[in-house]
RNA sequence: CGGGGCGUAGCUCAGCCUGGUAGAGUGCCUGCUUUGGGAGCAGGAUGUCGGAGGUUCGAAUCCUCUCGCCCCGACCA
C-alpha cells in the first residue's frame, strides 16, 4: 500500500454512484464491499483466530486445511507479505518466483523424495511423469543457483521467494495456522565458506527480528531442532500469544529491547553480529527444551517471563547438505571446486495472519496492529438515512482518501449497534464515528480500537488532522 | 495413522431413542416504525435432511457401506 503517488480513479461507468470518486487503493464503502460477516461462529472453528477470520469474512474454507482469501483477509495477507518483502530486500536478498509444481527428479537426487513421505503431495502428469506440489524449495533453488553461478566471484548471493506451498498434513487444524496449503517466504543464502555462511545466517536473524517487530509482534528467537531439513545452526522465531501452542520461558529483556530503534547496517558484519550475540545470550526456550534450574541460574527472578507462543519463522544454516548431492559447485580463487555453503530461512506468511490475531484480539474481535490492518480507519455513519449526517460522512470519506488514509466507510443503512459490532469484529485501529447527536455540537468521535480505550470528541477537521498526521 | 464426535435452511441448532412425509432462532427479501452498542411489528422466500444401497405400505429417523468435516494423540512453518 503506497503512501504517496496513489492512483485516483474517477468512476464514470455503470455500477458506481454517479460522481463518486473511487479510490480503490485507499478506500471502500462497506455497502459495496464483499465482506460476509457472521454473527455466529461456524462450528468447525475452535481457536480464536480461526473463529474471528471466518466471522470477519476474511477467509472461507475450501476443504480441509485449504482456504480461499476474501477481500478483507487478502488485504492483510498482502500487507504482511509486503513487510516481509521489504525487510528481505533491505537485507540484500533478491526476489524470485519458483513454481508450485516441481519435478520429482531433483528430489530423488537430494534423497528427500523418499524422506518426505506422505506429507508430500505427489502428482502425475499426462505423460505419467512424477511431479509434486512443492512443500519447500531447497532442491529447486540449488539447481537454479548451480546453473547460474560458477565462481567464488558470484558469491555471496541471497535469493528469496514468496509462494504457496503444500504439505499434506495428517491433521490440518487451527485454520490458516496449520493449513495444508500455505503462503511462505523462503530465502536461501549462498556463500563460499562456513564463515561467510554464518554471516549470512546472522543477517537473516536480524532481518527476522525487524520483520516481526514491524508486524507489531513480540517474536523471540529460540534454538531449535533442525528437523527434516538438517544442519546445525537453527533458530525458531516464536510469537508470544496467550493461545499459543507451546509454553515459552524467556528473559524479559527480549520483550523490552526495541530492534527497530537501532539502525542496522547489513554491510557491517560486526554490528550485525552484536545484535545476534545479544539475543542469543538471553535465555529463551520452549517447554520441550526448558530447564528450570538453568532458567533460574541465567535469569534473575524479576526478569523471568513465562508465556505461550506460536512458531512463525525458522532459519537454518545447513552448509553443503543440498549443494553436495546436487553438484552446486563453485570455483575458488585457487581453482578448486567446492560445494556452495547454504542456509534457508522461512516465514509462514499465511500462518502469521492467524498468529497476529491470536496475539491481538479481545472479546469483541480482532485488534489489528496498524502495520497490517486492512484499513487504518473505519468511518461509521450512524444515520445513513439522515442527509446531513451522510453529507458529513461523505466529506470525511473523500478527505481521508485524498490524504492517503486507508478508510473503510460503513455507509450501510443498519442500526448503530450492528455497525459498532461489525467494526469491533474486523478490528480496524481507528473508528471515526459520526452521528446526528454529535454533529449538532460540531463534533465527531474518534476511538482507538484496543486496550488503551483512547476516545475523544473533536471537530471533523481535527479528527482528519489526527488521522492523516 | 490410532481414539472420539458431527453432517437437517447462508449460520447456530431442535427433530432421530419410540418410522407417518421437516422446524426454531438468526441471517435474507418486502413494507412500516425505529436508530449512539448486532432494533420492533407485519408479511415472504429458502432444504437432493452429506451420498448410495437395504428393511418397510411409508425412512431425516432403523440397518449396511461410503464421502466430508471437527476434536484429542503422534507429527509439523
Amino acid at each position: 500500500m503506497r503512501k504517496a503517488g496513489f492512483p485516483v480513479i474517477f468512476a464514470t461507468g455503470a455500477g458506481w454512484p454517479a460522481g463518486d470518486v473511487q479510490l480503490h487503493e485507499f478506500s471502500m464503502r462497506l455497502s459495496q464491499y464483499f465482506m460476509p460477516t457472521l454473527k455466529e461462529t461456524p462450528k468447525e472453528a475452535e481457536i480464536v483466530s480461526h473463529r474471528l477470520m471466518l466471522r470477519a469474512g476474511m477467509v472461507r474454507q475450501a476443504s480441509a486445511g485449504i482456504y480461499s482469501w476474501l477481500p478483507l483477509g487478502y488485504r492483510v495477507l498482502r500487507k504482511i507479505e509486503q513487510i516481509v518483502r521489504e525487510e528481505q530486500d533491505a537485507a540484500g536478498y533478491q526476489e524470485v518466483l519458483m513454481p508450485t509444481i516441481q519435478s520429482a527428479d531433483l528430489w530423488k537426487q537430494s534423497g528427500r523424495y523418499d524422506d518426505y513421505g506422505k506429507e508430500m503431495l505427489r502428482i502425475k502428469d499426462r505423460h505419467e511423469r512424477e511431479m509434486l506440489y512443492g512443500p519447500t524449495n531447497e532442491e529447486l533453488i540449488t539447481e537454479i543457483f548451480r546453473n547460474g553461478a560458477k565462481s567464488y566471484r558470484d558469491l555471496p548471493k541471497g535469493l528469496y521467494h514468496i509462494q504457496w506451498k503444500f504439505r499434506d498434513e495428517v491433521r490440518p487444524r487451527f485454520g490458516v495456522m496449520r493449513g495444508r496449503e500455505f503462503l511462505m517466504k523462503d530465502a536461501y543464502s549462498f556463500d563460499l565458506d562456513f564463515e561467510a555462511g554464518r554471516r549470512a545466517y546472522q543477517k537473516q536473524f536480524v532481518a527476522y527480528l525487524r520483520t516481526f517487530a514491524r508486524l507489531g509482534l513480540k517474536a523471540i528467537p529460540m534454538e531449535a531442532d533442525t528437523g527434516p531439513i538438517g544442519g546445525n545452526l537453527s533458530h525458531e522465531f516464536i510469537v508470544l500469544a496467550e493461545t499459543g501452542e507451546s509454553e515459552v520461558f524467556c528473559d524479559r529483556n527480549f520483550l523490552e529491547h526495541d530492534v527497530l530503534g537501532t539502525a542496522i547496517d547489513y554491510g557491517d558484519s560486526a554490528s550485525v553480529e552484536n545484535v545476534v550475540n545479544y539475543f542469543t545470550s538471553l535465555y529463551a526456550r520452549t517447554d520441550e527444551k526448558h530447564d528450570q534450574a538453568a532458567f533460574e541460574k541465567a535469569v534473575p527472578a524479576q526478569r523471568r517471563y513465562t508465556g505461550r507462543g506460536i512458531e512463525v519463522g525458522h532459519i537454518f544454516f545447513f552448509g553443503t547438505k543440498y549443494s553436495e548431492p546436487l553438484g552446486a559447485l563453485v570455483t575458488t580463487p585457487d581453482d578448486d571446486a567446492v560445494p556452495v555453503q547454504m542456509g534457508s530461512y522461512g516465514i509462514g506468511v499465511s500462518r502469521l495472519v492467524g498468529g497476529i490475531i491470536e496475539a491481538c484480539h479481545d472479546d469483541h474481535g480482532i485488534v489489528w496492529p496498524e502495520a497490517v490492518a486492512p484499513y487504518k480507519v473505519g468511518l461509521v455513519n450512524l444515520r445513513a438515512a439522515d442527509a446531513d449526517c451522510t453529507a458529513a460522512c461523505d466529506k470525511l470519506y473523500g478527505q481521508l482518501a485524498q490524504a492517503g488514509v486507508e478508510v473503510l466507510y460503513d455507509d450501510r443503512d443498519e442500526s448503530a449497534g450492528a455497525k459498532f459490532a461489525a467494526m469491533d469484529l474486523i478490528g480496524l485501529p481507528w473508528q471515526l464515528v459520526v452521528g446526528p447527536r454529535g454533529l449538532e455540537n460540531g463534533v465527531v468521535e474518534l476511538k482507538r480500537r484496543g486496550g488503551d480505550t483512547e476516545r475523544a470528541e473533536l471537530s471533523p477537521e481535527a479528527a482528519l488532522a489526527r488521522l492523516a498526521g
